[in-house]
DNA sequence: TATAATAGTTAGTATTACCTAACAATATAA
DNA sequence: TTATATTGTTAGGTAATACTAACTATTATA
């Protein structure tokens, strides 16, 4: 498996289930697969005939791509050692949240088993990693949990945030002028009807925030 | 810089001056590099045009290649990186010293600046790897320290093991079923003229070993 | 010093992973 | 249902990194 193979695998992987609002998984197109890579579809055109050569996708001419049971596999592994490696920076090297990433992007590449068993075993087998997004474990499976958008919450109510579903420096810089990261408690103070931007209380201080920055933070409002 | 790029400069540090008994920096062959990184000559003579035109090496047709300060500077780095590495995973995740090199041989290419100094801090910026190669600080000053070959111990003296000069598996399992690593005490007990083997006790137990293996070890043994 | 051995280079080919431009199939909309 | 827009494919090209085979320069040896 080459990297660039691995990374069109997770790249599946989100497109047709793990991205934030899929309900159930969808089959992708070579555009917007494309698309999401930054590549140009007939590049993309040609690693599918790979990928499918491995038997790692499912693909017809002109039609959808989906995952093999294999190509899930794999490609979930890619997201798991991802999530660990941005939990490992995060906790144990003191990186911020907004630089995690990349450097994940990189390490998510490395080949030893034991490597990832070990780090997974160091940070004591998380459940979720710096963004709150939930890690696979080694089989693949990926830990479940109810949460909700902020922005369906209602008036009156308090949350705590457990997840952010966009995690560009621009969105992770802004959450941090609010003050806000993984487990702040907000409360809702009230709701603008006009452009559905939201009152909202961190810490005593009430700030006013956008629909668009509500729809990507996911919170627990259960404990009302 | 491309990881194979980073693996020729590794490459021709090694060759031209990191390598065991070479006492003042030489020159490096075509075939020599060829032969060391598993290629054949007319792979690395393409190479050798990349990096010159990039200013890492000095080449003239038909001449032997040198790094200049700049490519020096670039692959101290990398071993910089192999080494901080090996010392985690053999540290921090209880990895043998059998199987850090591989690993650390892909580690190495991870491109974060923050992160080998955040990991050299967390491993409070050790000197020496496990296999008791010096570690090149951050400007690429490698450590140095009396050392000698066990080969060289006279009869009747105690020496401690500062390094391997050999990382294969092969030798690390034979010095591990005679109970040698690092700072393993030997008492030079004997010498063989005829075949320059070496009696040693480890631990009060006495072992015959032939010259190779001596020639492998570097000791301390100036407390006598 | 002439010749043979060794060392180094060049030419031509393959694979991976990217591109642009042109084309074909499918989906959408008038 | 035909025209148009969107989506997907093919053809042909490039750069990086490898190879084999053939060639040239340098070095060692007789
Ligand atoms: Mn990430
Ligand atoms: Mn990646
Ligand atoms: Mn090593
Ligand atoms: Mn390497």
């Amino acid at each position: 498996m080459s990297l660039t193979e691995e990374n069109y695998l997770k790249a599946l992987i989100y497109l047709s289930f793990l991205a934030p609002g899929i309900k159930e998984k969808k089959d992708v197109g070579t555009n917007e697969l494309a698309s999401y890579l930054k590549l140009k579809s007939s590049t993309v055109n040609e690693m599918l005939k790979r990928l499918k050569e491995k038997n790692l996708i499912h693909h017809e001419k002109y039609k959808k791509i989906s995952l093999t049971n294999s190509g899930e596999r794999t490609g979930l592994k890619i997201v798991r050692k991802h999530r660990l490696w941005e939990t490992f920076l995060f906790t144990k090297l003191g990186f911020d949240w907004i630089e995690i990433h990349e450097v994940a992007e990189q390490l998510e590449h490395i080949k030893s088993e034991k490597l990832v068993e070990k780090i997974d075993m160091l940070l004591g087998y998380p459940n979720y990693d710096p963004h709150g997004d939930p890690i696979p474990d080694k089989c693949g499976k990926i830990p479940q949990r109810i949460c909700k958008n902020l922005s369906t919450v209602e008036r009156g109510k308090n949350c705590v945030v457990l997840a952010v579903r966009n995690t560009s420096r621009d969105f992770l810089n802004y959450l941090e002028d609010l003050n806000i990261s993984i487990k702040t408690e907000i409360a809702i103070v009230g709701k603008i009807a006009f452009d559905n931007s939201i009152k909202i209380k961190i810490k005593n201080k009430q700030h006013s925030i956008s629909n668009k920055v509500a729809d990507n933070l996911l919170v627990d409002d259960s404990f009302n």
